[in-house]
DNA sequence: TAGTCATTTCAATAATTCTGGAAACGACGA
DNA sequence: TCGTCGTTTCCAGAATTATTGAAATGACTA
């Protein structure tokens, strides 16, 4: 379940420029995920530096590690994201109408959260 | 149009208990806002610690002031709100198929992000 | 104009975070 | 078992952030 520490956790971990590419990266690449080793080529990082964000983001939830043979394969944590952005839309304009462009978004998020006009 | 540098912003913003809070009542409290005061004994927030919050969810663009008579009123930003979500499932698993539970998420952002299935 | 109220700015301290060099670890291949 | 490769931990310094007392601002009222 969402609180509000492990929202801020999560939002923190996401507020972080390497942080944040490495994690879009990651929700693009899909469940299975990149080695690290992967990802700090691509995004130019020093290893200890990559290792310590993606220590970041897998402590917030935001990531999950598997080791495959020498290499550990990092992957996005759909429902974690999900339930973050339930938790910042929740109950949004006290179950009223939104503003046109935010009304439809987060349908399922909304659907969790009660405020589904 | 959000770039990294203006996410890391919203996020960072959001990254913190008291701003996460202020945030979330306003987003439940509609475009109306809620007065500085208003939101400070709510919260039970020192007048000055929270013109400084206020202060950083604006300038990330999250929240708009208005000001009406001696009060000003705080107001969410939705569609930076929105912009922000588009931003971190922007392009989700490729365009492929997400797990179930995030399927669903976020309908409005994902079609800006060219990634519905 | 003087006074009050809502809010902000200033200033200083305490706490947290980011970064990268060096060393360690763990899994594999020869 | 030795060497290599991918990754992590340890460490220290530099930078950023949160908090609050005190003072200032700006809008209204008497």
């Amino acid at each position: 379940m969402m609180t509000p520490t492990i929202a801020v956790d999560a939002l923190a971990a996401l507020a972080q420029e390497t942080r944040l590419a490495v994690f879009r990266m990651l929700v693009q690449a899909g469940p299975a995920g990149l080695a690290a080793g992967e990802i700090g080529a691509q995004l130019g990082i020093p290893a200890n530096t990559l290792s310590f964000h993606l220590k970041t983001l897998a402590q917030a939830g935001l990531l999950a590690a598997r080791q495959e043979g020498r290499f550990i394969y990092y992957a996005a944590n759909y429902p974690t994201m999900d339930d973050l952005i339930a938790f910042l839309t929740q109950n949004c304009c006290n179950g009223g109408q939104c503003l046109p462009k935010t009304e439809q978004v987060a349908t399922t998020a909304r659907r969790r959260a009660g405020s589904l006009a």
